[in-house]
DNA sequence: ATAGAAAGCTAACATCCGTCAATAGACGCT
DNA sequence: AGCGTCTATTGACGGATGTTAGCTTTCTAT
């Protein structure tokens, strides 16, 4: 991880007109899709281990992840430990628009880009567009149910499951935001981001990726996993997708909007 | 853990006039939390063990708990997993209501006693009172918040300062819901609970809980946790209430009602 | 092309933790 | 009071993981 260019750009339109393909997708319709792509108000990009939300900040706008990923992170000891990873399309600092205080950093992993839709207009938004507001509230219970699996994960799973586990998780997670075009899934995570994010050392979390190779269940290579068989995998991990409600749009009641 | 009575009584009011004493009494004002609690729609109890709302299922209310302690818990592989524990105050199946589906099983920790809201009654209140909305998604919100502590537990603590941990935290949400009267804390946990909201073995907790008696810095006995010092405990598992938004009611904008 | 830095890999040893087995203590039921 | 069940406790052993140290590979900047 090296912080080289904070912020490369940041510019008022164009959008790439499909950045929203993302967790809010399967709960709106086009016309609320395009509603909120047009909420933007910049776009910004950030290089690799970029520090963009920091813990105890009072922001006045939040940010909706349009192209890489993202960690957030909590810093104790000296030491970083990672609380979850995010993927194009998911808001991530809704709670410093409700809870007017983010109490983690949010750190990018790898080149990416960033919207920010300032807060007077997602009050705004909230009051106008009860059906956007529900959407939004759906993805931070999602976003809770992802948690509660991490927890899961940590207390049931040794090292090598935990990272089959994250991986199974992301490329389901992919999947369903029309992202996978290739057998391999391919990330920027260090064996250091992994370990983090699995609570091991990152010796052991080298040691894990050894086993799965040597299992013959994948190969990681520089954050890039490849394998012939991802149910394997998934079995391997025991990996069970229903947390993550990809089951497409709910059937709601029309009298909520 | 030991499921004798399912339903001890169902009744149609009275209410405790004072069970909404909880996480949600930060954020609204009194005349709201009256009216929340009027949406009752009847008062359920349970005993020890009993699973009140199960994974899979498809709810027609929400449920919030008015007395005790209930698990958030996963079962896998023949071994039950704890992702979180929630106090008098707290909506315990929001997610239920929005996302239509539970993804896990709710079960009563001690006695409990919960109240029913109808799904229906839900949309109404979101539509009509966007304040109540607003501090609803809040309680989802300050969920994650939680959660994601946990993971960092998880990821960083070794047992006894879980356990710790996990006794600092009920500590400060129980002063923020006004139920400290004592320097004890008293709970219906036992070393198999701690042992799976922690992710360890029953054996271990128990060295754990061994090891604070040890060290004095805490005696538990079936459950009940016993200090002179919390200050001592909390340093010891690295307890920063930060997470918690304790800070008391949010300043916000008036134009959100 | 080269040098420096970041990332990946390996070995040795200590600690934490899981499992099994057995026992003791506490509580609820009759 | 007495019994059975649930809970707590202890010891022994093995596996999983943390730590330190050193080395190799790969990337990146010049």
């Amino acid at each position: 991880m090296h912080a080289t260019t904070d912020k490369v750009r940041a510019v008022r339109y164009p959008l790439t007109g499909d950045f929203l393909a993302g967790r809010l997708r399967q709960n709106l319709r086009s016309e609320d899709l395009t509603y909120i792509e047009n909420l933007v108000e910049s776009v910004e990009e950030h290089g690799d281990g970029t520090c963009i939300l920091e813990r105890g900040a009072r922001t006045e706008c939040s940010t909706i992840l349009i192209e890489g990923y993202v960690f957030r992170t909590i810093e104790s000891g000296g030491k970083r430990f990672i609380t979850g990873v995010h993927l194009p399309g998911d808001f991530i600092d809704l709670h410093g628009f409700a809870l007017k205080r983010l109490d983690h950093n949010v750190v990018a992993a790898g080149k990416v880009r960033v919207g920010c839709v300032s807060h007077a207009t997602l009050r705004r938004v909230m009051m106008d567009r009860p059906g956007v507001a529900r959407a939004m509230w759906f993805a931070t219970l999602l976003d809770a149910a992802i948690h509660r699996k991490w927890i899961q994960t940590l207390e049931q799973l040794d090292a090598p499951r935990r990272i089959a586990h994250l991986y199974a998780e992301l490329r389901t997670r992919l999947e369903l935001i029309g992202r996978v075009n290739s057998r391999a899934l391919r990330t920027p995570f260090t064996q250091f981001d992994m370990a983090d994010m699995c609570g091991v050392s990152a010796i052991h979390a080298n040691r894990a990726v050894g086993k799965l190779k040597e299992m013959e269940i994948a190969e990681i290579r520089r954050g890039d996993l490849y394998t012939d068989d991802w149910d394997l995998l998934k079995k391997f991990a025991r990996f069970d997708p229903d947390y993550l409600y990809g089951e497409g749009p709910l059937k709601l009641e029309d009298d909520w909007d």
